[in-house]
DNA sequence: CGGGTGATTGATACCCATCAATAGTGGTGG
DNA sequence: CCACCACTATTGATGGGTATCAATCACCCG
C-alpha cells in the first residue's frame, strides 16, 4: 500500500518532468524504477530542521510543504511552497547542508528519495540530470519572483500575486482550476509567505473580498475576477513557464505549462 | 587582447568550480577550451532586457552585474548581485526566456558563453553539468536568503546582512578582505537590493556608522566591528558554503568556501 | 562655470505592526 | 454530553518604521 503511494507519486513526477523535458523510453523506465520511502507526517511537523543535514530529496505525494528561514527572534519567513508533485529540497542534493528547514503545512505524505539513488540515476542518464536541473530552475525562478513580490509591492499586490501564482501552479497539476482551488493555509502561514503579519493579511483579504475579486474561506480560494486579481498583483505567468526542450536540450521549442 | 580577458575569466571560473567540485584533468581542459565573446558595457546598461530571450550565459570578468525584476509602476527590485567570477544567467540555459533582466551596475567586462557551447560541454562531460548545477544552487540559496532578509527583517538588519554577505563573497574571490572591500553601488542601488528607499538606506547607514560598526563611503565598505555587524544582521555564512564533493558527487567531504 | 548625479537631512504622511479583545471552531477529557 | 482549551479569524485602537516630498550640499565632468 505504501509502495502504491510511492509509485503513484513517482509517476506524477515523471509526468511533470515531461511537461518541460523530452525523455526517452529508457529514461522514463529509469525514473519509474526509483525506490523511495513513504512517510506520513502530521501538520506542522518539520521534515527537515533548519541547518540539519539530509541525505534524501522529498517528493510531495499529498499535502503542502514549505521551505522556510528562521530568524533569531523566532520570526519565520516561508521561502517556497511545495505542492503535490513537487520534488522539494532537490537543492540538498548538491548542497546537503544549508540553513533552511522544511515543514509540513498540512498533514502530508511524502516519498523520500535517497541522494545516492538520484546521483546514480544522473550518472547513468545525464539527460535526466538536465531534466531535474530544469525543475530546480523553475524553483529558483519562483524564488526570484518572491523577492520582488515582498520587496517592492504593497500588501494587497503581494497577496494577490501569491493567489495568482498558486492558482496557476495548482491548475498545472490538472487537479484544480485556477479560479477555485483548495488552499489549506492559515492566515498566519500566508503572512509568513509574503512577509506580513496575520492581522494585516486578514484585513487585506477582506478588502479583496469586498471588492468582489477573490474570497478565501474554509481553506478554499475562489477567484471571482481573475483579470482584476492579476491587475492588482501585477502578475504575469511567464516566470512559471518552463520551455519544452528536446533530448539533451540541444534544440528548444516553446510550450506553455498551462493552457 | 580581448581573448586574454576571456581566457582569464574562464580560468577564474574554473578555480571557482574547483572550490566546490572535484574535476579531472580532462574536464579542466574542456572548461578552458570554452570560447566566449568578450563584451564591454558601460554602467547602467541592460545586458538583458526584462523578458528578452537570450542564447548565452554571462561570465563576469570585471565589474558588478545584477539581476532585477521590474514592476509595472517602474519600481525595481534587484534579486541577485553577480560579482567578478560569477557565471550569471546560467538559469537561462534551461529557461531561456524568463521575466527578469540583467543590468551592469558598474562599467563591466563580460564573456558571453553560448548556450550550445555549454550544452555540448555537458553532453561530453556529465560531471561538469553537476558542477555547474552546484553553482546554480548556490545562487538559489542566496535567493532564498534574500527573501527572508527582505520579508522578516528591519531595515538595519537587512542592510547589515547585505554587507555581511558581500564581504563574505568578496573575500572568497581572494581579491578583497571581508573587513574592507570595494562596493561601487549608489544608495539607490543598495535600496533596490533590500526593498527600501534610497533615503532610508542613507539614514540606516548613518546609524550603523555612528554606532562604529561599518562605514560605507566612496564606494568602499569598511567594517569596523564584524561581530556587531553579524549580530545586527542575524547573519550566518552557512548558506554560502557549498560542499566539496568528489567526482560525480558520489561521496561528500565537507570543506568551507572561506577560511 | 553650469548641469547632472548622488548624498544628506528635515518635515510629514501612511502603511503596516503591535497590542488587545471577542467570537467561532474543533478537539479533548471528565 | 458538556466544559474546557487551543487555535484561528476577525475587528478596533494605537504606535512606529518607512515612504514620500522637498531642499541643500558635494562632487564630477564637459
Amino acid at each position: 500500500m505504501g509502495a502504491d503511494v510511492a509509485e503513484a507519486a513517482i509517476e506524477a513526477y515523471l509526468e511533470r518532468l515531461q511537461r518541460h523535458s523530452v525523455l526517452t523510453a529508457e529514461e522514463r523506465r529509469a525514473i519509474l524504477s526509483i525506490q523511495g520511502t513513504v512517510r506520513r507526517v502530521p501538520a506542522r511537523r518539520d521534515l527537515v530542521a533548519p541547518g540539519q543535514q539530509v541525505g534524501h530529496a522529498i517528493l510531495v505525494a499529498e499535502g503542502l510543504l514549505c521551505r522556510f528561514d528562521l530568524m533569531r527572534d523566532g520570526a519565520r519567513q516561508i521561502t517556497a511552497l511545495h505542492l503535490e508533485g513537487d520534488l522539494c529540497d532537490l537543492h540538498s542534493l548538491v548542497a546537503p547542508k544549508t540553513g533552511w528547514g522544511i515543514n509540513a503545512l498540512t498533514p502530508a505524505v511524502v516519498v523520500e528519495v535517497p541522494h545516492d539513488t538520484l546521483r546514480r540515476l544522473f550518472v547513468d542518464h545525464p539527460n535526466l540530470a538536465m531534466a531535474f536541473w530544469r525543475d530546480a530552475t523553475l524553483d529558483a525562478s519562483i524564488l526570484a519572483k518572491w523577492i520582488g513580490n515582498i520587496g517592492r509591492k504593497r500588501a494587497r499586490a503581494g497577496l494577490a500575486h501569491l493567489l495568482c501564482e498558486l492558482g496557476t501552479r495548482m491548475s498545472a497539476t490538472g487537479r484544480s482550476s485556477r479560479a477555485s482551488y483548495a488552499l489549506p493555509l492559515t492566515q498566519e502561514q500566508i503572512a509568513d509567505c509574503i512577509g506580513l503579519t496575520p492581522v494585516h493579511v486578514n484585513r487585506v483579504m477582506r478588502a479583496l473580498r469586498e471588492d468582489g475579486i477573490v474570497t478565501v474561506a474554509d481553506g478554499q480560494v475562489t477567484i471571482h475576477d481573475w483579470e482584476s486579481l492579476e491587475a492588482a498583483a501585477d502578475f504575469s505567468a511567464t516566470y512559471l513557464l518552463p520551455y519544452r526542450t528536446s533530448h539533451l536540450g540541444l534544440a528548444a521549442d516553446a510550450s506553455a505549462m498551462v493552457e
